[in-house]
DNA sequence: GACCAGGTATTGC
DNA sequence: GCAATACATGGT
C-alpha cells in the first residue's frame, strides 16, 4: 500500500479486495452517497470524495497527512481481510459463499457517538428513512463546512434539546431515545473513551442502560464504532439465517472475527432476497 | 389500506 | 421469565 499525493488529492495504490459499495451499501453506515461512480460523504467532522479504480483508492478533497491520520483507520486498511475470509470461509460452506459474494466489504472504524446515534435511529426503520434522518439531523443541527455539507451533531449539542426539536427530522418515537443518549453521554455518565477499553459484555450492559438501546443496537454500535471485530448483530435476518443454516450453532462458532462474518452473510442474503423480488 | 422496516420498552400472564 | 403490543413515519 502506497500513499502519495496527486492533483485531485491523494491516491492510495496497491489495494486488494476492496469495494466501496459492498462496504457502504452492506448497512454499517448512513452517511455515503453514490454520484457517478464516485461516493461522498462525512466522517469525523471532514467530507471526502472517494472512488476505486484498478486496486488504487483515489480520495479528493484531501491530503496525506489526513489519510493517515484518519482514512486509513476509517477504511481499516491495514487489516488483511483476505486471511480473514479465508480463515471464515474453511468453517461454513454458505460463509465461505458470502465472502465469495462480497470480497471487497470493510468494517469501518466508524465514530462511537455517530453510530450509536445512527443505530438507535435505525431500529424499526428501513435504510432509505434512516438515511434521510440522520441527513436532516445533521443538516439541522450539525456544522456547515461546505457546500450543503454537514457534521455530525456532538452529543452535547443534542443533550440540549427538547424532543419537539427534533420533531422536523421525522425521527419519530425514538426522539425521546436520541435525547436520552446525548444526555447520558455529554454529562458523563457514560464514557465513550472508556466503553472501548471494557469487556465486551460490561460495553453492552453500559450501552443497555441508554433508553432505546437493547440487544442489537448496542451490538451495533460495539462493531461499527468501535471496532469490536468479535461483536455479532443479531436482527431479524440473522436469526432467521442462524436457525436454517447455523442451527444449534452460536455466535461464538464465527470465532472472533465473528462480525466481519455476520457483514458478509447479512449483505449476502439481503442482496440475493433483494434479486428474487 | 394493510404490511413492513438492521428493535425496544412496556404490559400482561 | 417470556410472549404480545405499541411505537412514528414513509415506502410498497
Amino acid at each position: 500500500m502506497i500513499i502519495k499525493s496527486i492533483d485531485e488529492g491523494v491516491e492510495i495504490s496497491g489495494v486488494e479486495k476492496f469495494s466501496l459499495e459492498e462496504t457502504f451499501e452492506c448497512g454499517q453506515c448512513f452517511r455515503w452517497n453514490k454520484v457517478d461512480d464516485k461516493y461522498y460523504g462525512v466522517a469525523f467532522n471532514r467530507s471526502l470524495c472517494v472512488y476505486y479504480m484498478s486496486e488504487n483508492i483515489i480520495m479528493e478533497g484531501t491530503t496525506p497527512e489526513e489519510v493517515k491520520s484518519i482514512w486509513i483507520k476509517y477504511f481499516d486498511l491495514d487489516r488483511n481481510y483476505i486471511i480473514i475470509r479465508e480463515e471464515l470461509s474453511r468453517k461454513d460452506d454458505f460463509l465461505r459463499q458470502a465472502c465469495n459474494f462480497c470480497p471487497g466489504i470493510r468494517i469501518l472504524n466508524q465514530d462511537p457517538w455517530e453510530t450509536l446515534c445512527s443505530f438507535i435511529i435505525s431500529q424499526n426503520n428501513n435504510i432509505p428513512r434512516i438515511k434521510g434522518i440522520i441527513s436532516r439531523l445533521c443538516k439541522k443541527f450539525g456544522d456547515k463546512i461546505g457546500n450543503d455539507i454537514f457534521t455530525f451533531p456532538s452529543a452535547k449539542t443534542l443533550s440540549k434539546l427538547m424532543e419537539d426539536d427534533l420533531k422536523e427530522i421525522r425521527s419519530g418515537f425514538r426522539a425521546g431515545y436520541i435525547i436520552d443518549a446525548a444526555k447520558k453521554i455529554s454529562c458523563g455518565e457514560i464514557d465513550l473513551e472508556k466503553i472501548g477499553g471494557m469487556s465486551l459484555n460490561d460495553a453492552r450492559e453500559k450501552l443497555m442502560s441508554i433508553k432505546g438501546v437493547g440487544p442489537k443496537v448496542s451490538e451495533c454500535t460495539l462493531l461499527y464504532g468501535f471496532h469490536k471485530l468479535e461483536a455479532f448483530p443479531m436482527d431479524v435476518w440473522m436469526k432467521r439465517i442462524m436457525q436454517e443454516l447455523f442451527k444449534g450453532k452460536s455466535t461464538s462458532f464465527f470465532g472472533k472475527y465473528a462480525g466481519i462474518a455476520q457483514q458478509h452473510l447479512f449483505h449476502y442474503t439481503r442482496m440475493m432476497n433483494k434479486q428474487s423480488n
